[in-house]
DNA sequence: CCTACCGATCGGTAGG
DNA sequence: CCTACCGATCGGTAGG
């Protein structure tokens, strides 16, 4: 993800959010043995991505999130710079989330065998992405498209990367749907719709009957796609 | 400066943008003649509306908003009595300017003669809502799109009345659509399908081309309906 | 509407 | 990670 390097002492979002989160945070450990495993960073980052998506990240206090993890109110500037950095960590953490979910989700189809299909390569594309943005543990994608203006602009530019590697990954199957008549008008825009018209269910899904991820998926395509070329 | 400029009698018509919010606010007034026109009013209100849009409701403090309306830090509580009542006016705003717009638009287009095709009554709604989102004096219904979960349940209540009434009118529109077969799927999850692929571009459009409203519109019905029955 | 002000809360830090 | 704390800012109000 290579963001490692910005050279300021600026109040930079840490990079190393997630699982690998090898590189030491801004304090010296005492000893190799005393590293943390992480389980605490995790806490407050699990925390603050509940607490940012559903109050909204100016109306979250880092007290609340502190609480939410157990700990005291200071104590989560042991773990993150700011609340800025920390911010920036959950939105990092979806991305890669939702990145990895992905590929493996493409996997998973060509793995079931069968030439690719690009209609049933998006229904790939969409379900994931529904399961990414309403599924179980699914707070940090939520954050990152709603609360993108509180972002330095640094912070976009990191993330922004990421989200072109994953919207990369679309492109092509529209591209070929548009080829072949399935899809219509500007590519482009056509996308941008689209996950309009997906990210926008973050506002009106009920989880409650997380039944129906199945059946906005055949909407989805029911909506987007001509019926026949 | 005098404490008492604001005492010019200006007959207006009732100025409280708010149809039905003509309630007295918490101080009474002196005298008839003496009634705040409903200037300054509305110059704290469209303040409101473009730093909650800029900024987030949370993020931005009262203060900034008198600065911008040209007041004192006290001053925005002699118009509204919170900071959330604030918050309400602006979206019960932008709920009534959005209704008011969609009927003119729809008036303008049956005035224009022809029978109502509903292919070009859904341009006219699809237009018309880009336009609420994205046109120019277009703060108040994205602070209502992006500010939901700030409001009260009370407020919620009476703002999603409005947004029923703008539904309807495109309800009968899509399951005609539906019914001839340009429109497929579930028509309920269309919809809002729809709503979140248009409400969406507020986080992309770029107003400083917006020139290309109109090839919005043609993306948005190229996307959605099938190009023959 | 302005002046002057209050109590509460906030992000963040020193030092252990 | 906790304790103890600071300066800044915030929503809101009394009184004119």
């Amino acid at each position: 993800m290579g963001l490692s390097n910005t050279a300021r002492a600026q109040p930079e979002p840490d990079p190393d959010t997630a699982a690998p989160a090898a590189r030491g945070r801004g304090r010296p450990r005492k000893r190799p043995e005393e590293r943390d495993d992480g389980n605490r960073r995790q806490a407050v980052l699990r925390a603050a991505a509940r607490l940012f998506r559903q109050q909204g990240f100016a109306a979250t206090s880092t007290r609340d999130i502190a609480a939410a993890a157990g700990m005291q109110s200071g104590s989560p500037f042991y773990h993150f710079e700011s609340k800025h950095a920390l911010l920036g960590a959950v939105m990092l953490e979806g991305m890669e989330r939702a990145l990895a979910a992905q590929a493996r989700a493409m996997q998973r189809a060509e793995d079931d065998g069968e030439p690719i299909d690009e209609r049933a390569a998006l229904r790939v594309l969409v379900r994931n992405h529904l399961e990414v943005l309403l599924g179980p543990e699914s707070d940090f994608i939520p954050v990152m498209l709603y609360e993108w203006r509180s972002l330095s602009e640094a912070q976009r530019r990191d993330i922004n990367a990421l989200r072109r590697d994953y919207e990369a990954v679309w492109n092509p199957v529209l591209e070929a749907l548009h080829a072949q008549g399935l899809l219509r008008g500007d590519v482009r825009l056509a996308r941008l719709m689209i996950f309009g018209a997906l990210n926008w269910a973050v506002q009106w899904f009920d989880p409650a009957r997380r039944a129906t991820l199945d059946a906005l998926t055949d909407a989805a395509l029911d909506l987007f796609l001509q019926e026949r070329a």
